[in-house]
RNA sequence: GCGCCAGUAGCUCAAUCGGAUAGAGCAACGGCCUUCUAAGCCGUAGGUUAUGGGUUCGAUUCCCCUCUGGCGUACCA
């Protein structure tokens, strides 16, 4: 598909504004540019309306009034541009509406209300023909191509592997997930990445704790380091590897236990995550070791880049690097004194290896825990030669748990998190799904175990998945009475305010997943979905599909067929099941 | 102390660049099943957007002060 007529800002939210390039392209093409972007229909003709008139060229935005009786699409641009006109914005208003072009005939009504709003209305028949436009493109409803094919790399959850998955790592795989997801559907190359922090202190405390349980099973007691790892899995651990092993590593030297160990203790808490997130509906196109980085000595590279560019130096024994330089609050260090690799240091590493990789932007979603961590990463890539834009970190507020409605306190080293298995079990996958993207990012996410148990209308995911359900149980009673989808439908029939309202509704499938793609926000996808489940709830309450009004039936089978096409389009973006029988 | 995030209806949350009368769900109250799924629909009530200033035609949104909560502020990851 052409987007040639429009110039597509780098800037995503300007993608709904008309460009003053002008048009060699066919009728056809332009007929189905508007049925698909009528948006950019209406601001091109504004905009021509300005130049026309005020020969003027502006940003024009259209946006969507807050109250319908208002009109389907408005904009403030006369608003805007009344201090640099020195006019007042309703009479800018009116010579523009005098001054539109409606080729396409499409407009019912422009009026301009309040300070200056230019308010539109599309024809009747324009709305409805869209349902026949929605059901053919069916999949691919909601595509664009703004992305322009950039390859983006998402890393997200990239839990240490020295324990279970928990509920923060659920929030942020559904968030990341779905993500991608909408990324690539806006013509984005976007890729799942995983990081596995396989190397380093944390993996040696983890042989040192389950190699003390180990040895426990033998009778020989042998405590857990201090800051080592206390969790009840860490038995299991040691219970599996005795099962496996038996005594074998019981007469190894201390530190030779501890480091066999730690690699199969490694390789299990791995495999267990995969699988994990695989059961979750996730799946990555690259899991990254760490180890992979050391055993290349990447981060020894990344370090010469920078002593070569000055910008580190040595002070009290370690090396450190100048980050302060760019933009980070202090320098940091990157050998320890102990001659040690800091983390920070390989993770330059890792991150300069993913843009090595032929990624031009990287998004990482990490924990709120980890924000002071962003500016130092920023600060070395920057220092490498990457633009700041290439490099952004989404963080991902804390999720509390609630039980018997008290907040649940979790601690890793404590070892009473809540899994994330534990509560995929309980609430089911549809359900956790959708609850973790429901929120925006920023927001902590309170997450009442007892309330998503509860096989209730109080879960919004069921609300969604019946109406589906629902539209499925009608298309097989018509079928039943001799009725099935027929294309040719007339579609004029489509009059009822529950019919145009949800028609519109459908409509908005396109814009919700540019912004959320934009705004590298999930949460606007489940609420819509919501608010489409609504409209057709409301619609089938009022209007019954199979009558004797054969004509009436065909075309409202078709709205049926639209909205069942959209629900399974947005239901498949979240990976959540579109169940046809509740 | 400094930095990041948040503070909107009783509760959980929305509000798409700064736009019009701040919206949903749950809880509360009142209606609707002889008819394609009542996990549904319709209605009522609920607000000084934490506080005080500023910017402007217009502020939940941007800026500053104050208050409250979470997190961070390592030669841990």
């Amino acid at each position: 598909m052409s987007i040639s007529l429009f110039i597509y800002s780098n800037r995503p939210s300007e993608n709904f504004m008309a460009s003053s390039a002008s048009g060699e392209m066919s009728n056809a093409k332009w007929s189905m540019r508007v049925i698909m972007k009528v948006e950019l229909y209406i601001a091109e003709k504004i905009k021509e309306a300005l130049k026309n008139t005020y020969d003027q060229d502006a940003t024009v935005f259209i946006e969507k009034p807050r109250q319908e009786t208002w009109g389907d699409f408005a904009t403030t641009v006369a608003l805007g541009l009344a201090k640099t006109l020195r006019k007042a914005p309703r009479q800018i208003a009116e010579t523009i509406v005098a001054n539109i072009a409606d080729e396409k005939k499409i407009f019912a009504n422009v009026t301009i209300d309040g300070p200056g709003f230019i308010n539109i209305t599309l024809s009747q028949s324009w709305w409805q023909n869209t349902v026949l436009h929605i059901i053919e493109t069916g999949e691919r409803f909601g595509e664009d191509d703004w992305g322009n094919g950039q390859r983006i790399n998402l890393e997200f959850v990239s839990a240490n592997p020295t324990g279970p998955l928990n509920v923060v790592s659920a929030r942020a795989a559904a968030t990341g997930d779905v993500l991608v997801e909408l990324l690539n559907k806006v013509g984005f190359a976007a890729e799942r990445e995983y990081y596995i922090n396989d190397a380093g202190r944390q993996i040696r405390l983890l042989g040192a704790s389950v190699a003390a349980r180990y040895m426990t099973l033998f009778n020989q007691k042998e405590d857990v380091p201090e800051d080592g790892y206390q969790g009840d899995y860490i038995i299991g651990l040691a219970e599996e590897l005795k099962t496996e092993h038996g005594d074998k590593f019981v007469s190894y030297e201390k530190q030779e236990r501890q480091s066999v160990l730690a690699k199969l203790a490694l390789e299990k808490m791995i495999a267990l995550h995969k699988k994990a997130l695989h059961e979750y509906r996730i799946d990555y196109q690259t899991w990254f070791c760490e180890s992979a980085l050391r055993d290349k000595k990447s981060h020894f590279k990344i370090v010469e880049a920078l002593k070569a560019k000055g910008l580190t130096y040595e002070k009290d024994g370690a090396l450190w690097f100048k980050s302060s330089e760019f933009g980070d609050a202090k320098d940091r260090v990157l050998v320890t004194n102990e001659g040690e690799p800091t983390y920070f240091m390989v993770d330059i590493a890792y991150h300069q290896n993913k843009f090595d990789r032929g990624f031009e932007v990287l998004y990482d979603l990490w924990g709120p825990d980890h924000h002071g961590y962003i500016d130092r990463v920023s600060a070395a890539l920057q220092a490498l030669g990457h633009a700041k834009e290439e490099f952004n970190v989404r963080i991902i507020q804390q999720v509390n748990m609630l039980r018997d409605g008290e907040l649940v306190k979790m601690s890793k080293r404590a070892g009473n998190i809540i899994e994330m298995n534990e509560v995929l079990q309980d609430v089911g996958i549809d359900a956790a799904r959708f609850f973790f993207v429901m929120r925006k990012l920023d927001s902590p996410l309170d997450f009442d175990i007892d309330l998503a148990k509860k096989r209730s209308d109080e879960n919004p995911v069921f609300y969604v998945q019946y109406a589906h359900a629902r539209i499925v149980n009608v298309i097989q009673f018509a079928k039943e009475n001799g009725l099935e989808l027929d294309l040719t439908a007339d579609l004029s029939l489509l009059t009822a305010s529950e019919e145009i309202a949800l028609i519109r509704k459908l409509n908005e499938y396109p814009n919700v997943v540019s912004t959320c793609a934009r705004l590298m926000e999930v949460h606007h996808l489940p609420a819509y979905l919501m608010e489409v489940a609504a409209a057709f709830h409301s619609f089938y309450h009022n209007n019954r599909i199979v009558t004797d009004d054969r004509q009436l039936s065909n075309a409202r089978m078709m709205l049926l067929e639209a909205t069942r096409s959209v629900l399974v389009n947005g239901l498949k973006m979240l990976r959540i099941s579109a169940p046809e029988r509740m």
